[in-house]
DNA sequence: TCTGGGGTCCTAGGACCC
DNA sequence: TCTGGGGTCCTAGGACCC
């Protein structure tokens, strides 16, 4: 393969390294999307639900649909919609509460069936990554059959349909994917991606989010072919970055190499959004430390450290407001992201009064890998972590409520 | 009966430093 | 004393993705 072993060596597919480096083999991208994957999951597990409209996502009033099997699509129905809009559509529905457990369980393993399949893997959220099997050859040892054997062995092994497209790149792959559901496999002949994308509506390209493609239409582009087309530099001054990716992207140009394993990630993050708009300080002051137990919980796990915490407040009219602070020292102790929430919550109600809130949102960024020593005068913050991990360590065994802190 | 929760990346202005 | 430019960090907001 056409791996790169060392971080630092040149990546094959990166511009004019590929043409120097080996005899450049096509790239063969392909990416993987499990189809409908809550409601799959959960079909796996009841099989009463097959055939039936299903809605997986929140019931209450301000719940929306977080997976919608296609029997609900026929009504209209579809993800990141209200439930009550979509039980209107489709009134027969069956409404099944999400397990992210479950649905995180099925996601390991079907990223293991692909490692097992194929030498590059890269993960793209719960229920999607992308492999790099370009050289795997022809015929039996071939791109197409490695992605044959993930699709064969998902469905056996985790009786979960998975669609898949092979292209030259990540965004063809991308897209191909999306267009071989259900349970399909499209493969775009070497040379011949920007020849697929260009009928497409522009609105399947990534990138191209409700906004940007309401840009494009009043251009009268409303075809990837069509933004293909248009003058690079033209795009570039008119829509920046933004510009300048969608004119590479629309020519199939995507030399992004697929990363084994995927980055780390940036942020952890928990919010939460109320049954109903909450004034009451105590409450929100209780909800963030809340949220700081879990996301510290989380950058322990990964032995890391953030120097930014961010807050984030919705209030009832859906205005949202985020207020971060970068820290002197890297923290990760429940305490000192509770602190740093509370002391950012105190510095905004000191100059606007508080209304009524609708969500309330603790981040972490900045991330640092955890290596920071504490100084010898560090006693107190060092009982803390103690008592962190020792919290962690009850919850790892006997789950999330066996024990409550004190404030 | 509007609009979840978890993320990524980009932009733009201001502070600050050289 | 005045003026300029570049680079980096921080903050806030927003588009987009699943």
């Amino acid at each position: 393969m056409g791996t790169p072993s060392s971080p630092n060596a040149p990546d094959p597919h990166d511009g004019e390294a590929a043409g120097r480096l080996a005899p450049s083999l096509p790239r063969r991208i392909a990416h993987f999307d499990l189809d409908t994957f809550f409601v799959s999951v959960e079909r796996a597990l009841a099989p009463s639900l097959i055939g039936k409209p299903v809605l997986v996502g929140g019931s209450g009033g301000r719940g929306v649909v977080a997976s919608a099997s296609y029997e609900s699509r026929e009504f209209g129905c579809h993800s990141a919609q209200p439930m009550s809009q979509a039980l209107r559509l489709c009134p027969q529905a069956v409404v099944v509460p999400p397990h992210f457990d479950r649905y995180q369980e099925s996601s390991r393993a079907f990223h293991t069936i692909l490692r097992d399949e194929s030498p590059i893997v890269e993960p793209s959220g719960i229920d999607e990554a992308y492999a790099d099997l370009t050289g795997l050859g022809e015929g039996g040892t071939g791109a197409r059959a490695a992605a044959e054997r993930v699709r064969a062995r998902t469905r056996e092994e985790l009786n979960l349909p998975v669609s898949v497209c092979i292209a030259g790149s990540r965004t063809t792959a991308k897209v191909g994917s999306d267009r071989a559901k259900p349970d399909g496999l499209l493969e775009v002949p070497v040379g011949e991606d920007a020849a697929f994308l260009a009928p497409l509506p522009l609105r399947e390209l990534p990138l191209v989010g409700p906004r940007f493609g309401e840009q494009l239409a009043a251009l009268g582009v409303r075809t990837i072919g069509g933004a293909a087309a248009l003058d690079a530099r033209w795009l570039e001054q008119r829509f920046g970055r933004a510009g300048v990716v969608l004119s590479e992207r629309a020519r199939g140009l995507d030399p992004t190499p697929v990363r084994a394993g995927g980055r780390g990630a940036r942020s952890v993050s928990r919010e939460v959004t109320f049954g109903e708009d909450v004034t009451d300080l105590e409450r929100l002051r209780r909800t963030l430390r809340d949220h700081a137990e879990r996301v510290g919980s989380d950058l322990r796990g990964q032995q890391r450290r953030a120097r930014t915490v961010t807050l984030k407040l919705r209030w009832a009219d859906f205005t949202t407001l985020n207020r971060s602070r970068t820290l002197e020292r890297p923290v990760q102790s429940t305490d000192d992201l509770a602190a740093a929430g509370w002391g950012l919550l105190d510095e905004l109600l000191a100059r606007e009064s508080l209304r009524p809130v609708r969500l309330i949102g603790l981040g972490a960024t900045n991330l640092v890998e955890d290596a920071v020593q504490l100084g010898f005068d560090d006693g107190s913050a060092r009982r803390a972590e103690q008592v962190d991990r020792a919290v962690d360590e009850i919850r790892g065994r006997y789950g999330r409520d066996s024990v409550t802190r004190g404030m």
